[in-house]
DNA sequence: GGTGTACTCATTTTT
DNA sequence: TGAGTACACC
């Protein structure tokens, strides 16, 4: 067998409880696919087995896996949300709930946060929707109900209590559910139903769940629950890897989980196969300093190694460069591009990073989830699909009801709520009563076609041979969507390419077979949908450098990596000030402490950790101290280098940025272009400015870089990379532009807004 | 529905 | 600084 001695124990480990602490890069998911093959040998028939993971890009690789392992197929590998999503429509009845409920995302909870805010009548800036959901969800992490916490001492959590009160009213009155629902429902059910518990242990004999140290209670509950009366539960993970406790996940499941089980069995995976040794033992000198862990000793077999580079740099703009460089150099020596990473706390990190490896030509992507369910034609067309699977689905049929447009204006929709609400109907029920609701004139017949179309596709649902496929393909027919997007703008090219996309995926879920009988596939087909994030999406080489936050990476190995920021503020990261004696929340700085451990581990052979001696802290140049981290990597292994030169800081706040603000009235960013590229661009400029760039209207110099904003200048925007201008909406001086980004389609962007760097443009 | 402007707020985000 | 948003106005 090709396992070593431990990974071997764990694999073939059958019946009770096992724990497999397995550091960073040990082969853990090798252990945990060779497991489930191992017991389907043994006898035991994969039915009866039950691994689950965070995400689903885990669970199709694990399942992938444990195929190619010639395992008889039939284990359930699945995350906790679409385990629970699918009990919780065969125990719908048990669990008070019907089983065609909607699942909903993030938008759309937060919609509900933002209405049970305004009912509960709470106002302050403390009680944003995505702060207080933020609370809510919490409470649902750990299985609280607004009763626990309508007593709390704390004011502001007893305002929560009546926020969260209101939101599970309007969820439950939308028939809805939304993601932390789905595990505390679940939990709950098994709790007050034996029966269910029983039965599910029965069916899950044995329990594999990874991550584990990224467990919240609810998740705890759930396996445990299962578990209960056979104990065969394997829990993998790494309480060095402990990051997402901001999130609700309890490391202490992983900590105590001998203490759940003192007769478990405990497999501690130490050889890592990943990392160098220079690499390895910095990163192990580093987390030593944690002191909620269980000591570990990873080491490896690999010879060799550079040491840990640590690089100090004047600011941000030195930093990106350097790293440029260094991406370049490695790339003249016969490396790829693809083999490289740059690490980061916080997003804001990656512009000035973008900035300098374009203009090397260094081609990057981000790893950034901007999911393609999030793109609001794709979820139009399935607000349309849960409204007919849900008609109480008021949110979804308030996004769609005049979505294309269709004459049903806010003042109608309105007065549809407002006479529904009472009624205890909802707002698609309302619509058949809509001139009772007070809708007249014009806007009634357009409510009444509305409604005699929902009417007329719900009944063609319902006939037995309606695949998912093609009642979307109806949807976007007979909804007019199509007819809305028929323009032949990129936009609109886009977005039917779009819809192209979730007709094939509905296609290929149509192929497969579904048990679920309690449903029909369109409800199945949603459910699914909805808990499919596609992180998946970043995979395979691409010949790109690849950017992500630290938290991202988790997961994630490359040859070579560069972690950017390592200051105090930023990593570990604290918000607002702090100064030596100040109070620290020792847990915290121990999570961020995991957090540069894992950046560390996920490189092969080349790391290096960068610092700036200062740095724009939003809109303000910040002096910055390099992280505690840097100096607790230990000394032999590291190898520092000062790039910091005095001329540097000159360079910057020197003349020619105060003469760019004045040449810009004052306003609008600057800090992009070098020094040279400046020079550039304002002398080829200079005795056009008047021409182009004046604006009639107001006596103020147009920005130079705008005044030669036209079709076909390549642009950077904050949020949506590098793209092209197709059109200005007028000629300058103007505001708004159109631009074609590779992979977001048409923008319009707010030039006033200052959210647009020119890169090149022809007229320079 | 498009446009301009004034304001406020600023981690990480597996589902 | 800069981006999203709320709102007023056409």
């Amino acid at each position: 067998m090709d396992l070593n001695e431990s990974q071997r124990q764990a694999v073939t480990h059958v019946d009770g409880p096992l724990l497999v602490l397995a550091g960073a890069g040990s082969g853990k998911t090798r252990v945990i696919t060779r497991r489930v093959a191992y017991l389907a040998e043994q006898g035991i028939s994969p039915h009866h087995i039950l691994a689950i993971t965070f995400t689903n890009k885990a669970a199709g690789e694990m399942r992938d896996r444990v195929a190619e392992l010639a395992c008889p197929p039939g284990a359930t590998i699945c995350t906790f949300h679409s385990l629970c999503a699918r009990l919780l429509r065969d125990y719908a009845d048990l669990a008070g709930l019907s089983p065609n409920y909607s699942i909903y995302d993030r938008d759309d909870q937060l919609k509900v946060a933002k209405r049970a805010i305004e009912e509960a009548n709470i106002a302050g800036s403390n009680f944003t929707p995505a702060r207080v959901h933020g609370q809510i969800s919490n409470l649902k992490n750990e299985l609280k109900v607004p009763a626990d916490v309508l007593d709390d001492g704390d004011r502001y959590i007893r305002n929560v209590a009546k926020v969260y009160g209101r939101y599970e009213k309007i969820l439950a009155a939308n028939n809805a559910l939304d993601f932390d629902d789905l595990l505390m429902k679940m939990s709950f059910l098994m709790r007050q139903q034996p029966d269910v518990r029983d039965a599910l242990g029965r069916r899950f004999q044995y329990v594999l769940i990874d991550e584990y140290q990224d467990t919240n209670h609810a998740q705890y509950i759930l396996a445990h629950g299962i578990a209960l009366d056979h104990e065969n539960i394997c829990a993998t993970g790494d309480p060095d890897q402990s990051i997402y406790a901001w999130r609700g996940a309890d490391i202490n499941n992983i900590l105590d989980f001998e203490k759940d089980y003192p007769d478990a069995t405990v497999v501690r995976l130490e050889e890592n196969y990943r990392s160098v040794q220079p690499i390895l033992t910095a990163a192990s000198t580093l987390i030593a300093h944690n002191r909620m862990r269980k000591s570990k000793n990873l080491f490896t077999r690999k010879e060799g190694g550079e040491a840990v580079g640590v690089l100090i740099c004047d600011d941000e703009h030195a930093e990106a460069r350097e790293i440029a460089n260094r991406i370049d150099a490695y790339r003249n020596d016969g490396g790829a591009y693809g083999d490289v990473a740059v690490f980061y706390r916080v997003n804001s990190l990656s512009r000035v990073l973008e900035e300098a490896l374009m203009k090397k030509g260094v081609p990057y992507r981000i790893a950034r989830g901007t999911e393609f369910y999030n793109r609001k034609e794709i979820k139009d067309m399935l607000a349309y699909c849960k409204l007919l699977v849900n008609p109480a689905d008021d949110v979804s049929c308030l996004r769609i009801i005049n979505t294309p447009s269709r004459g049903i204006g806010q003042t109608s929709q309105d007065r549809l709520a407002s006479y529904a609400a009472p009624a205890g109907l909802c707002i698609l029920d309302a619509t058949a009563h809509a001139e009772a609701a007070g809708v007249g004139g014009a806007s009634l017949k357009k409510v009444n076609a509305f409604a005699a179309m929902m009417h007329e596709l719900a009944a063609d649902i319902d006939r037995a041979d309606a695949s998912v496929s093609k009642t979307l393909e109806d949807i976007f027919r007979r909804t007019g969507l199509e007819e809305s997007l028929s323009g032949s703008d990129e936009d609109a090219r886009q977005a039917r390419a779009n819809i192209e996309e979730l007709i094939s995926t509905a296609a290929e879920f149509d192929e497969q077979d579904h048990e679920d009988s309690e449903v029909g596939p369109l409800a199945a087909y949603l459910h699914q949908v909805a808990l499919v994030s596609d992180v998946d999406r970043l995979e395979g080489a691409t010949g790109a450098v690849t950017f992500m936050t630290l938290h991202a990476a988790k997961g994630l190995e490359f040859p070579v990596v560069f972690m950017v920021g390592c200051e105090e503020g930023l990593l570990p990261f604290q918000r607002g000030p702090s100064f030596p004696g100040m109070d620290e929340d020792i847990e915290k700085t121990e999570e961020e402490r995991r957090l540069a451990f894992v950046g560390m581990t996920r490189s092969q052979t080349r790391l290096a950790m960068s610092c700036a001696k200062s740095r724009m802290v939003r809109g303000r140049r910040t002096p910055q101290a390099k992280s505690r981290f840097l100096d607790e990597l230990g000394a032999e292994t590291v190898r520092v280098e000062d790039l910091t030169t005095s001329m540097a800081e000159l360079d910057r706040s020197g003349g020619f940025r105060n003469r760019m603000k004045r040449a810009r009235g004052g306003r609008r960013r600057g800090g992009f272009y070098d020094e040279a590229s400046q020079r550039e661009i304002i002398e080829a400029m200079d005795d056009r400015l008047f021409e182009d760039g004046h604006r009639d209207d107001v006596d103020e110099p147009v920005p130079p870089e705008y005044a030669y904003l036209k079709p076909g200048c390549m642009v950077r925007h904050a949020t949506f990379g590098t793209g092209k201008v197709v059109k200005l909406s007028q000629p300058w001086p103007k505001t708004r532009a159109t631009v074609l980004f590779h992979e977001f389609g048409q923008k319009k962007l707010v030039l006033a807004h200052t959210s647009l760097d020119v890169l090149e443009s022809e007229n320079w």
